[in-house]
RNA sequence: GCGGGUGUGGUGAAAUUGGUAGACACGCUAGACUUAGGAUCUAGUGCCGCGAGGCAUGGGGGUUCGAGUCCCUCCACCCGCACCA
């Protein structure tokens, strides 16, 4: 019987689905492991074998859970709503919804093929409106809720309503607006829209006008990690810094909690600091200045209070609100000129040319605080306005921009670092000795800023400040294919749609707000989005509905809890469930998302938290990241130019001109489709090809030109006139070029291409790059499964190399892991006899192969080291086909370790040997001590540190013993030479060194 | 520039965490069986050398009886952030 793993894979498949082998419930009584993977955006390109690397090695660890007694939730859904489905919908005028839904099948299709134990039941989509009902109502909680500073958590509004009454907000700074203060009795006599605008001010999720990324090409804003590098992630649109009114998240509030919860989460340090990075803390002073002529007063903040002394110049950020009030007439002129040079720059110019130094001088003078002297005030763009107070104090000897700024406008230097700064470059170093600075001279630079920190809060001067980089998220989306707020305006003051004061029928107050139907997704006017063309949609007795729609990052910041309770229609999810399930034991995805979804799930479950919904503040436990499998792309080297051909010989009046004529070639030319192989290719480029091997070349050419029947032509080779082609590595068998694919492929445009071989081949020539349609090296993993089967297919990701390493797709090595697997089904069948599993008792022998087997299974999965558990189970198979082993003692353990691998196979194992029950419901099995443990062990005799012979001695041998054995042996007597042994070296019980002086 | 990481055969990679470097697989070479092989099996395969032997984990130095592993230094590549005061 052979290994049909079609025929095979197909029938189990069949089966899990019919009996719902892979259905999950809440069952209390064993213990839980929850295993989540980061659920896919369906886009319309399908899978390719890089997607499911992930998920592979997350099946895996489900599947051996299971076998270990956990109960484990192990779940999949689709990320549905988004910005490309909504622009295919623009260029093609599909509904989103039924492209969307046309994706998510062929992902499914695609990822059932794998054989991955998903419970399907528990899929979620984050467009269902039976999703999205909760995702707007955890909004509404974030809307309701605040941020008590004092206690460190989000707590209801209508407590802080209830402050307010009784004390207005002196014990709580407004984090809208540090200046509002009220109290009690002010409170009381606000009107409903100032109190509704207070109020908006503290709440979570808030409405504010504030500087946001404006993309022009998506028609949208975009939150901070949405921009890279000054453009649009989606799309590489510019991108503009513009100032609009816009739902935000106060993630701000959370940023300590945030950095302070990453240290008791299991998460690669590279994440971590990229977390901590984005959230960008610094602990420093604001500091401020008096202007010299006592008519403004300038907010500094710096994290080096210790370089006061060292103070030449200030700098304001050229958008700064006090740079008007500050300009003196004479400077006016070179200011206003400065910022029409700022503002025309695009943001991408402005990150391009980071080393300009530009800047103008106010005219401006502020007071030392401590010395009184005079201090010159200028702009500049290299100090942002949205950093800090958007101004700095300079300190050119101890910072290299304000350095290079010094330098380039003639500003005297402070030297307060001594022999330390030798005048052509700031010293930096954060540590060493302050000096020519007056009361801190002499002292450390910890020391020096403490004492500067005291002088300047008893002169009112400067107060101990801590500032973050993190920006309050954006919340709004000028778009159509996201989930609406559950938000309605009246008298220009927004409402949630069940806050009681809202004059709304009762059936408009429920959740969901559905996503209306439209016909066609152009923006509406003003800046809103398409949701603003819905009139009958936007109308509602108590006033307009806001027309944006959530961010992307929306759905996925809370997904994970749904899946623990995902029919529930009375709550986001049971307090049972969520207290059963709690956080992701285990979260596998790239790294891609480490600033984005991270950053706000990890923010949500904390306010779900805070609020009392959930039991835990941390939503992933340990994150795996798994590395990019990319495309290992083909190329074939085509030759152009260089063919003359004589005038009347050739009548193609319609072809191009050919760079021939560049060349100096005259005449009608053209080429037919020639192609070099890659040796040959990169012979030519690098010149190593001898006039005799071109000769010979442009003369076979000549040759194959014959062909078309058109006699007077000549090539000449020319390195310019060759040019690489992507090739669909479909068509490509290694390295080989199978031509005749070639001919037929994009519709026989090469049908009549020529071609030079060498040793009888094409040969292509190869990069690593992205896995893109664009590229042709998608490799999809249907057509690798229909040749290998998926068992094949998920042994040969895992055998690719370690999990979180990127490395490029090479379907040649997948022979080795296909020839394994037949190997190991020929343990249990034979070709004629069929089945040949015997009750004979096994060997010793056999019994070792198999128990090292097991041990280093389980510890290799524990270890996340699947490569080399792949390995081990090759090296078992080795063994036992060695010793013609068939024996039920050895290979029914065997087909139980190898289910997390290759389900498929081992389902059909435990069927043929007598089981009724699935595999995954089996006890995997347990090593035994003895058959891995050594009997006796070998030492190596290292003499000196070389090693000269090995000896056998019992495991139980004393020391002693050994010792005496191995210094009475012959040949280490010979190798001693007579001289004493100073000390012989044990390790670990193992002999490993005799030492002589 | 700052932060994180990596460097081992022709290739993907192992190495019990300081103890015989290169497991396992791809590729390659020879051979067997075959009408055939892109099926299967056997043997070989780090480099130099006929050999004994020597040299090898990016380069250089150090600690140690012993270093891929620890320390110092230089180099290369990858990822993230980037005028964050």
């Amino acid at each position: 019987m052979e290994y049909t793993f079609g025929a095979i894979e197909q029938k189990w498949r069949e089966y899990w689905k019919k009996n719902q082998v892979y259905k999950v419930t809440n069952d209390t009584s064993k213990p839980k492991y929850y295993i989540l993977d980061m659920f896919p955006y369906p886009s319309g390109a399908g899978l390719h074998v890089g997607h499911p690397l992930g998920y592979i090695a997350s099946d895996i660890y489900a599947r051996y859970k299971k076998m270990k007694g956990f109960n484990v939730l192990h779940p999949m859904g689709f990320d549905a709503f988004g910005l490309p489905a909504e622009q295919y919908a623009l260029e093609t005028g599909q509904h989103p919804a039924v492209t969307t839904e046309k994706n998510i099948a062929r992902y499914k299709e695609q990822l059932d093929n794998i054989g991955f134990c998903y419970d399907w039941e528990r899929e979620v989509r984050t467009s269902d409106a039976a999703y999205y009902k909760w995702t707007q109502w955890i909004f509404l909680q974030l809307f309701h809720s605040w941020y008590d500073r004092n206690a460190q958590k989000a707590r209801p509004i209508i407590e802080l309503i209830a402050i307010f009454e009784r004390e207005g907000n002196s014990n709580l700074v407004c984090p809208g607006d540090e200046n509002l203060k009220f109290d009690a009795v002010q409170w009381q006599s606000f009107d409903e829209k100032q109190q509704r605008d207070v109020l908006m001010h503290y709440r979570m999720a808030y409405q504010g006008y504030a500087e946001v990324w404006w993309c022009e090409g998506l028609g949208t804003v975009l939150a901070n990690d949405e921009v890279v590098n000054g453009v649009s992630e989606r799309g590489g649109f510019p991108v503009e810094r513009k100032k609009m009114r816009q739902w935000f998240l106060r993630i701000t509030e959370y940023a300590d909690r945030l950095i302070e919860s990453l240290d008791k989460l299991e998460w690669s340090e590279a994440m971590k600091e990229m977390q901590r990075n984005w959230i960008g803390k610094s602990i420093g002073a604001q500091v401020t200045f008096q202007s010299a002529g006592s008519d403004f007063q300038l907010e500094v903040f710096t994290t080096r209070p210790d370089t006061i002394f060292g103070v030449d110049f200030m700098v304001i950020a050229p958008e700064h609100a006090l740079v008007e009030a500050m300009t003196t007439a004479e400077q006016k002129d070179a200011i206003t000129k400065y910022q029409d040079y700022v503002k025309s720059r695009s943001e991408r110019e402005r990150m391009a040319e980071v080393k300009q130094v530009t800047g103008a001088f106010t005219g401006a003078y502020v007071l030392h605080p401590f010395t009184q002297k005079q201090i010159p005030v200028w702009t500049s763009e290299y100090v942002l306005a949205g950093y800090g107070t958007g101004a700095i104090m300079a300190v050119p000897s101890g910072d290299s921009r304000d350095h290079a700024f010094a330098k380039h406008f003639n500003i005297p230097v402070t030297n307060i670092f001594g022999d330390k700064y030798n005048g052509d470059e700031a010293y930096t170093a954060k540590e060493g000795i302050i000096e020519n600075s007056d009361f801190i001279s002499g002292k450390e630079i910890k020391e020096a800023t403490a004492l500067v920190v005291e002088a300047l809060k008893k002169m009112n001067a400067g107060v101990p400040k801590i500032n973050y980089k993190l920006r309050d998220a954006g919340f709004s989306r000028q778009r159509y294919w996201g989930e609406p707020f559950p938000i309605v305006y009246q008298d220009g003051i927004a409402y949630a749609i069940d806050e009681p004061q809202l004059k709304i029928p009762g059936e408009k107050r429920q959740l969901p707000v559905e996503l209306p139907m439209v016909e066609h997704y152009k923006p509406g006017a003003e800046g809103e989005g398409p949701l603003a063309n819905v009139e009958e949609w936007v109308t509602t007795e108590a006033g307009r509905r806001e027309t944006s729609t959530m961010p992307g990052y929306a759905g996925s910041s809370w997904y994970f809890l749904r899946y623990m309770d995902p029919d529930n229609d009375a709550e986001f999810a049971s307090r049972n469930a969520t207290d059963y399930w709690r956080e992701v034991d285990l979260y596998i995805g790239g790294t891609e998302h480490a600033v984005g979804h991270l950053l706000y799930s990890r923010m949500w479950t904390k306010a779900l938290y805070d609020l009392g919904f959930i039991g835990f503040d941390e939503p992933f436990k340990k994150l795996v990241n798994q590395g990019m499998i990319q495309g290992s792309s083909r190329f074939v080297y085509e030759l152009i130019g260089g063919l003359h051909v004589d005038t009347n010989a050739w009548d193609e009046s319609s072809e191009p001109v050919s760079p021939s004529k560049k060349m100096g070639i005259t005449g009608n030319v053209r080429h037919p489709n020639f192609f070099v192989s890659s040796g040959i290719y990169e012979r030519i480029e690098k010149g190593t090809m001898s006039e005799a091997e071109i000769g010979a070349l442009n003369e076979f050419i000549n040759s194959q030109l014959i062909k078309f029947n058109k006699p007077g032509l000549t090539f000449r080779i020319s390195v310019e006139h060759i040019i690489p082609h992507r090739v669909d590595v479909n068509i490509v068998d290694g390295y080989d070029l199978n031509i005749e694919k070639f001919k037929k492929w994009k519709n026989g445009e090469y049908a009549n291409a020529e071609f030079i071989l060498e040793d009888g081949k094409y040969i292509c020539g190869s990069a690593v790059e992205k896995m893109s349609k664009s590229k042709y090296n998608v490799v999809n993993p249907d057509d690798i499964v229909a040749q290998y089967g998926a068992d094949t297919f998920r042994m040969y990701e895992m055998f690719l190399g370690p999990i979180d390493v990127s490395k490029p797709w090479d379907t040649k090595g997948i022979e080795g892991v296909h020839r394994f697997l037949k190997k190991l089904w020929r343990l249990y069948f034979d070709e004629q006899k069929g089945w040949i599993v015997t009750e004979e008792k096994a060997t010793e022998t056999e019994l070792k192969a198999l128990h090292k087997t097991i041990r280093k299974i389980a510890d290799d999965i524990e270890k996340f080291s699947f490569n080399t558990s792949v390995s081990q189970f090759m090296i078992c198979v080795n063994e036992l086909a060695g010793l013609n082993c068939h024996k039920r003692e050895i290979l029914e353990p065997l087909a139980l370790c190898i289910n997390p691998f290759a389900p498929h196979l081992a389902e059909e194992l435990w069927h043929q040997l007598g089981y009724e029950d699935s595999v995954v419901n089996a006890a995997f099995p347990a090593y035994e001590e003895k058959y891995v443990t050594e009997s006796s062990k070998n030492y190596p005799v290292a003499i000196n540190g070389k090693p000269r012979l090995e000896m056998n001695f019992p495991l139980d041998a004393e020391q002693q013993f050994i010792e005496e054995q191995v210094l009475g042996n012959e040949h280490v007597q010979k190798y001693l030479e007579g001289k004493q042994p100073k000390k012989i070296i044990f390790v670990k019980g193992k002999m490993i060194n005799i030492v002589v002086s």
